[in-house]
DNA sequence: ACCGGTCGTGCAACCGGTTGCAGTTGATAA
DNA sequence: TTATCAACTGCAACCGGTTGCACGACCGGT
C-alpha cells in the first residue's frame, strides 16, 4: 500500500512497550499478562493494524500462496480448472498465484522462476505443448518443492499427476455409440501433440477393435481450432460413405463440428450422433444438449489441489502418485435413440 | 521453497567479499570493478542463484502483485475478463492474485484485507451482489492504493471504473430487432439486483419508447440460472400473444432460453428472433449462431489492468475517470431475415 | 537477610536483500 | 615522502515481523 501502513512499532511506541511484546500479545502468547494482551489488542483493532504478510512470509519462508502454471486462459477447459482450485486454496487460507505459459517453453520456464522467487508453498502445472525439456521441473522437484502435475502431464518424471482416464473415457463413449447402433464412427483429434489426444484417440481404436469395427482413416480427423473442426467436418460429410457418428475431443471441435452439421442440416442423432469430452456447461447449449465424457476441469482442479496441500502438510515425503479420475459419461439428446 | 536457496550471502561467502557487494554486483552498479561483477555474476549463474521476491518486497514496499477479487470463477463472463487481465499483467512483470468473493460481502472485506497484506500494488474488483457497505473500499482509498472497479461497480464511490455501456447496448440490440420487423420484443433479466440488469432494462424501455412500442411487462421475465431462463421463457411461449423476439441479458440465460425455444420447435429468427449480451465465443455454438452485444470480457479485463497500471506509475494522482466501452453488436443468423 | 522460582518484558538476532556512508588501497601529484 | 583522490569494497541500518535468551521484580520459604 502507498501509504505507511499501521505496524507493531507504531503499536509498540504508543503503548510504550517493545514490539516483542505487541507481536507476543497479538498471537495470545501465555507470557503476557492479560492487562497487556488486552491493551495491545485494543490499540490494534483502533488502528486497524494489518499484518505484513511479507513480512512474516520472509521470516517463516511460507507465504501462504500456491503457484499455478497454465498454458492458457482461454475457455473452456483452464478456467474451470482454476474454478476448482481456487475453492480448494482459499478454504485453507491461502492464496493463489496465476501464470500463464502461452504454450511457451521458455515462457513456462520464467514462470517457474517467478513462482520460486515468490517462496510459493507449492505448485500447479499444465505443461506446455512446447516444453519437452524437465529440467525446470526435476529441478524443483530436487529442491524439495511440493508439485502436482494435472491434466497436461510430463511423459517421464517422478511426480504427482492427476488426470482423466482418456482412454477408458473414450473407449466408453464410443463403446456407447456402438450400443445404440452407429458403426462408422469418426473422432476429431484437437492438438496431436497433446498426450490427451493420442489416449483418447486409442481408447477410439480399442472399442472399434473390441466390436470387431475396422479402422477408417478417412474418419480420423484433427481440428486445432474451431474453424479447422468446422471445415473438416464438412469433408467428412462429402465422403461417398460418411460416419453416422462423431466423437469430438474437446469442447472447441465439438463447436465446428455442430456448426459444419447445422449447416448441411445433419438430423442428431439419426443421421449422424455427436459425443464429445465437453465441459458439462457448455455441452447443454447446443440443440440438441450433447452427450458428453465429463472432463471435469472442476474436479481435476479440485482433487489437484487437495493433494498439493496434502504435500505441504506432510513435508512432501509422500510417495508420487497418480491419480486417474474415471470420467462420467453424460448421455444427453444427441446420442439417444 | 523447502531446501534453502541460494542467497547472495551464500555467494559472498565463496567469494569471499560482501553481500553488499554481491547485490552491486548482480545488478550492475558502477562502483563494482568488472573483475568482481563477472566473478560474482558466474557464480550466481553456477549456483542458479534466485533473488528473493519476498524480501525485496519487504525492503521496497513493491510486491510487483496485482490483486483481483471477482465474486465468481464460474463461466462465462469474469473468466474471461481473467484473461484480458493477466495478459497485461504478465506482460509489465508481474503477477496476479485471484480471490473470489462468492458474492458475500464479508469474503469481500477479508479478500481486501488479504490483498493489503500481501502489499499488492494496486487491485482489480467487481464487487459482490450484497455489498453495501463500501468501507473497505473507501479505506483502500484512503490509503492511496490504486484501485480500479469494473463490471459491477459500486455506486457512490470516487474511484476508476470500466465498463461496458449496456444502456446503448440494449438499446442498439432492441433497434436492430426493431428493424428487422419484431414489435413484440421480450427480454429475460438475471440478477436484478444487479446494475447491468437495470441498465439493460432502461436501454430496453427506452429502444421501445422510441420506435412507440408500448412496454409490456408479460415480457420482462427474470432467469437467475440457465434453469429458471428456460422455465420462464417457457411461460412466455404460452402467453396468447407471445413474443417475437428475445433479448438475453447474460451467456447463462441465453443458454436457458435456447433450451426452451429448442424444445417448442421455435422456429429461430421467423418465429422468433434471438439476442444477447454473450461473449464471442459462446455465441456460436448455438443453432443457429446467436446474435449477440459482446459483452467484451477479455477487453475490460484489458482496459481495467491497463488503467491500473497507468496509476500505479503516476504515483496514484489521477483524477477518477470512469471509462465507457461501447459494447460491438455481432449480427449473425438469430436475427437475420 | 538470602536463595530460588515465577512472571512479564525487552534485547538482539534473524529472514534476504538494498543502500548511505565510511574505510582501504594504490596511484598520482606535490 | 606525503597529501590527495579515485576506485572499490565493507559496515551497518533498514523493511516488519518472530523468538531464544537474559534480566528485573516480586513472591515465598528457610
Amino acid at each position: 500500500m502507498t501509504n505507511k501502513a499501521i505496524t507493531i512499532i507504531d503499536i509498540a511506541k504508543i503503548l510504550g512497550v517493545s514490539k516483542s511484546t505487541v507481536s507476543r500479545a497479538l498471537k495470545d502468547h501465555p507470557d503476557i499478562s492479560n492487562a497487556t494482551k488486552e491493551a495491545v489488542q485494543m490499540m490494534a483493532k483502533q488502528l486497524k493494524y494489518k499484518p505484513n504478510a511479507v513480512a512474516m512470509s520472509l521470516r517463516h519462508k511460507k507465504s501462504k500462496v500456491i503457484g499455478l502454471i497454465v498454458p492458457t486462459l482461454s475457455p473452456f477447459f483452464f478456467p474451470s480448472v482454476i474454478h476448482g482450485i481456487e475453492n480448494e486454496v482459499n478454504k485453507r487460507g491461502y492464496n493463489l498465484m496465476i501464470l500463464q505459459s502461452n504454450e511457451s517453453y521458455e515462457r513456462e520456464v520464467l514462470n517457474v522462476d517467478i513462482l520460486q522467487s515468490n517462496n510459493v508453498e507449492g505448485i500447479l502445472v499444465s505443461i506446455s505443448r512446447k516444453t519437452e525439456n524437465l529440467s525446470h521441473f526435476t529441478a524443483l522437484i530436487e529442491d524439495n518443492t511440493p508439485i502436482v502435475f494435472f491434466d497436461r502431464i510430463p511423459k517421464s518424471i517422478q511426480a504427482d499427476m492427476v488426470l482423466v482416464d482418456d482412454i477408458s473415457g473414450a473407449f466408453n463413449a464410443v463403446e456407447h455409440l456402438i450400443s445404440i447402433g452407429k458403426r462408422k464412427i469418426a473422432i476429431c483429434l484437437g492438438n496431436p501433440n497433446l498426450l490427451i489426444s493420442s489416449n483418447r484417440l486409442s481408447g477410439y481404436k480399442k472399442a472399434l477393435k473390441k466390436h470387431s469395427i475396422e479402422i477408417n482413416e478417412e474418419f480420423i480427423i484433427t481440428g486445432q481450432s474451431s474453424e479447422e473442426a468446422e471445415k473438416e467436418t464438412k469433408k467428412l460429410l462429402e465422403l461417398t460413405n460418411p460416419p453416422d457418428a462423431i466423437l469430438a475431443i474437446s469442447d472447441l471441435t465439438m463447436s465446428g463440428i455442430m456448426k459444419a452439421l447445422y449447416a448441411a442440416k445433419i438430423k442428431i442423432p439419426e443421421d449422424i450422433a455427436v459425443i464429445g469430452f465437453c465441459e458439462d456447461t457448455f455441452s447443454q447449449m447446443y440443440n440438441p444438449p450433447v452427450s458428453t465424457i465429463d472432463p471435469m476441469g472442476i474436479e481435476i482442479g479440485k482433487i489437484a489441489a487437495e493433494r498439493l496441500f496434502q504435500r505441504i502438510h506432510e513435508n512432501n515425503i509422500l510417495e508420487p502418485k497418480t491419480i486417474n479420475l474415471s470420467s462420467r459419461l453424460i448421455i444427453r439428446d444427441s446420442t439417444k435413440v
